[in-house]
DNA sequence: TATGAGATCAACT
DNA sequence: GTTGATCTCATAC
């Protein structure tokens, strides 16, 4: 996923639905989430917490207010761009997150509502599937144990390391 | 290393 | 007036 020629792979995300409480779309249509209850296909931004953007792609079926917020990604393209703007130099550190993320995109509200298949957004298909995991979700006040977190396995870009896996747990 | 509090604003009640 | 899908810095081990 590139945004104006900077960006990486997605490794981490969480999906929301209106049917459960920590949805923006929970309670219905508001001016903030109106992106949520459009087609799928286009990004939705808002603002945390005051100071922080957060990035989310809007899903099918339209009408059903559901979205992926965008946790974190590994950083491949744009790398010295990312670095300027999050005044960090660590890779790991330039997108582990939903708020950093943003910051090393350059994603502001200015961008709610734009859609993926075109300029400055870039979206590109895996050539084969990756290994995922799924997990509680982070940071979240409500509908906290809804497993609705995943992540690519073993990667070192995840905001937080997930559980390990089944099969080696006691 | 681990835990705690502050920053800061748009939208909701 | 309160809350929040967060991050960073400071202080305490």
């Amino acid at each position: 996923m590139l945004f104006d020629g900077v960006g990486g792979l997605i490794v981490e995300v969480e999906a929301y639905h209106h049917t459960e409480p920590a949805a923006h779309s929970y309670r219905g249509e508001t001016a903030r989430n109106a992106v949520m209850f459009g087609p799928a296909g286009y990004v939705y931004v808002y603002r945390s917490y005051g100071i922080h953007w957060c990035l989310n792609f809007v899903c099918e079926p339209k009408g059903s207010a559901s979205a992926v917020l965008i946790r974190a990604l590994e950083p491949i393209e744009g790398l010295p761009v990312m670095r300027r703007r999050r005044g960090v130099q660590e890779e790991r550190l330039l997108c582990s997150g939903p708020g950093r993320l943003c910051e090393a995109l350059g994603i502001t509200v200015a961008q709610n509502g734009l859609a993926l298949d075109r300029p400055p957004f870039a979206l590109f298909a895996r050539p084969e599937p990756v290994e995922v995991v799924a997990g509680i979700r982070i940071g979240l006040t409500k509908a906290v144990d809804l497993p609705w977190r995943y992540g690519l396995k073993g990667s070192r870009f995840l905001s937080k390391p997930f559980p390990a896996v089944p099969t080696t747990a006691a």
